[in-house]
DNA sequence: CGAAACGTTGAGCTAGTTCAATCCTGGTGG
DNA sequence: CCACCAGGATTGAACTAGCTCAACGTTTCG
């Protein structure tokens, strides 16, 4: 049982991991923090010398803009690392901030480059998990632009509840973990708060889903893939995808 | 002189390329093949087993919607690789298309492997490029969300003449190729055909910058960066940034 | 209990959309 | 050389999705 643990689960899902890479990750430093809600983690400008690991809790990056506006840009569920292009990309071009309270671990680049010198398998998978970020980024776009929306709230429910079904554990009787309050949410979508709050009241008057006391609740599956449009091919589970 | 002078031109602009690395570059194999203007070139689903290089002109990739809209995530100029991704995503979850007449080449994914297998640094280098596609990315979404119209179509010609700027020979006198329709730049903005074409109307009334026959010309830089809320940081040009 | 944060709702307004016509440009055939 | 055509650009006008403003309800937690 180790820290590491659910970053090799969250691998393990992308893709395949030997023994050897399994002990690779297991063998990683790092240096356990708690964070408590909306506290920030790391800064726009920031030169990190260490990538996050998210233990427990939720991340999320986002811009600002000159005006005060925020954009989402992404969350972090247990066993991803946030900001794990700074390894080959040393400045921050974004924040990022804890949703609720969480653990996080903070592991050296250092070790990364490490690890990955040692092991083209493991450096192939880790390159994995950053260009399936991207691939997240790309639905984001269409979700912020032409899917419009209510297809675009509806994309990102059925994203989170799969990519929790995925992490194991954290999907359970239709429902799990979404502490984004009603502003994170619209900003995530770039729409307003008022019309967020609308969207979510209409897939619920619809007995499609609904989000309460910091949980989705999916109540039918079927109706929430096909109002987004949802095509599960982006998140490349399988290793052969 | 090599057809893979393109490739070694670009990473050599968002990093350090040792005399070996040039050379396993210059190495590679490589297929060219001429793509006329609106000719796909990679699809959704598609596994390829090589990724592009652009040797000359502009390619775009885009997702599609089920009610017949298009997304337009990304664009990629001479000496971008815009399907590297596929070396460690094997299926495509988006397409590729030219926008204008090019000319580009095939190279292996095995090829690659083993050029990044023999070299950590080109490995970095690489990985690293695609990590900037990814932060681009993130710009693109937030020119779809929170920065609005307005803004992200200045953001995005910002973008388009500094990176033609940094390609090298392809921005000259203010102006750079953007072989764009109308109808393109809204599918990459989110908004209408009508709109796209009333936000470049007021950018030319104002004297900021302007289309014409394919080209754009920036005709007051300062004045088009304030309205993008431009920083070029994610760009991250400089191999310590 | 009371305060603070968050969620919900109504009403009016506006930015951006749709529809549809017209104009412009470059290319083609006669 | 010119008439014609197709694709793209431009414009006007009506419409509406989504925004802002502002109030009020609800939950959480000290």
């Amino acid at each position: 049982m180790s820290l590491l643990d659910p970053l090799i689960a969250k691998l393990g899902s992308i893709g395949h991991l030997s023994e050897s890479d399994r002990n690779l990750l297991a063998a990683l430093p790092i240096t356990v923090r708690n964070v408590g809600a909306n506290q920030p983690v790391v800064h726009q400008g920031d030169l990190p010398k260490s990538s996050i690991l998210v233990i427990s809790g939720i991340l999320s990056r986002f811009q600002e803009l000159t005006d005060g506006g925020r954009q989402l840009v992404s969350f972090h569920l247990t066993g991803e690392m946030p900001d794990l292009h700074t390894l080959y990309i040393r400045k921050m071009d974004h924040s990022l901030v804890a949703l609720k309270d969480s653990v996080i671990g903070h592991v050296p680049h250092d070790a990364i480059h490490a690890a990955v010198s040692a092991s083209s398998s493991l450096m192939a998978l880790l390159w994995r998990a950053t260009l399936i970020d991207a691939a997240i980024f790309r639905q984001w776009m269409t979700n912020n632009g032409r899917r419009g929306p209510a297809a675009g709230t509806a994309h990102l429910l059925c994203e989170i509840a799969l990519r929790s079904k995925v992490a194991g554990g954290l999907y359970a009787d239709g429902a799990c973990d979404m502490p984004f309050n009603q502003q994170q949410l619209a900003d995530a979508l770039g729409i307003s708060l008022v019309h967020a709050n609308r969207t979510l009241k209409s897939l619920k008057e619809r007995g499609i889903a609904l989000i309460e006391r910091g949980r989705l609740r999916v109540l039918d599956w079927e109706a929430l893939q096909t109002a987004a449009g949802f095509d599960p091919t982006y998140l490349h589970l399988k290793a052969d995808s």
